[in-house]
DNA sequence: ATCCAGGTATGCA
DNA sequence: TGCATACCTGGA
């Protein structure tokens, strides 16, 4: 048994808007992010970067954090950071066609206050990199792996991630080793290419889209989809628009695009939903996956 | 058992 | 360009 951590008082969380316990569930555990456990009695708990906290909806909106004592100083303001707590999602919405589109406008509202997150960068681009073609279950396993063999504990069984530097030391068949299959190879050439290039990652995030995400697309095993993801859900760039099965099922459903090819459905999600259209990527794929059945 | 899961790279017409 | 196929692994 790892000694116990001590975790400081519970706080209530700044948001600009109530968050029900199931929207925060679809939050850090929708797809966007592969680091956070639902804890019994605790809510949730995750990691990101050299951070960790605990998470607490309260069913009335509100949301409560607690960290490790000896992190939570650099907890607080990461934790902002992380959850774009400054940012009103209401507002951003509102800048979304749901005046016109129906659908939107039910998505918008089954998930009320759903945001997307400000994941680092880095360790966007390798869980995305490990999630082709796996479930989310699957890609926690992975990443978990990943973090406990080859990351950094924290606290008390508690690890971060590995860096890209740290990634480039390990031999592709110890990452086969934490489950990744045919990705290993993906992951191993990426952090040999990347050790090469330093600071060429943190760069591509001030690019205008379309390169940045050129940039991207140079690393192997990362194509369209993956590209979109990182611009995202670590860069913060909105306009991306990733189109995976659960999106090219959505627009095929519920906007009648038989037949389009997933560039062609990329193309119109940007044109349609404009300068927020991953946020509205982020609602469609909720909906979808809560209407799998059907 | 067989198939498929939040894709990408490669090989052929 | 356009389309099929291989690639790891484990859960349904």
């Amino acid at each position: 048994m790892p000694p116990r951590i001590q975790w400081t008082e519970w706080q209530l969380l700044a948001l600009p808007e109530p968050l029900a316990p199931s929207v925060l569930a679809e939050v850090l555990d929708g797809g966007q992010a592969f680091r956070w456990t639902q804890t019994p009695g605790h809510g949730w708990e995750g990691v990101w970067g050299n951070h960790i906290a605990r998470l607490r909806p309260d069913g009335a909106g509100g949301v409560w954090w607690c960290a490790p004592g000896p992190l939570a100083s650099a907890v607080a303001p990461a934790l902002a950071e992380y959850l774009a707590a400054s940012v009103s999602v209401t507002q951003l919405t509102d800048g979304l066609p749901w005046r016109s589109d129906p659908h939107l406008a039910r998505c918008l509202a089954a998930f009320p206050g759903l945001r997307l997150l400000r994941q680092p960068l880095g360790e966007t681009l390798l869980c995305f990199l490990c999630s082709a073609t796996k479930q989310i279950v699957q890609i926690r396993q992975m990443v978990g792996l990943l973090a406990r063999r080859h990351g950094r504990e924290l606290a008390p069984g508690i690890f971060r991630l590995p860096t890209w530097e740290e990634l480039a030391a390990v031999r592709e068949d110890d990452l086969r080793a934490c489950r990744l299959g045919f990705r290993a190879r993906y992951v191993a050439q990426t952090a040999r290419l990347l050790a090469g290039r330093a600071g060429w990652l943190e760069a591509l995030a001030s690019l205008p889209y379309a390169d940045a995400k050129a940039r991207l697309r140079e690393l192997p095993g990362v194509g369209d989809k993956i590209a979109d993801c990182v611009l995202l859900f670590g860069a913060g760039r909105l306009e991306a628009f990733p189109v995976d099965v659960w999106i090219l099922k959505a627009m095929t459903l519920r906007y009648g695009l038989d037949g389009w090819t997933p560039p062609q459905v990329a193309h119109f999600g940007r044109v349609h939903f404009g300068a927020q259209a991953g946020l509205a990527q982020q609602y469609l794929f909720a909906w979808e996956r809560a209407h799998r059945a059907d």
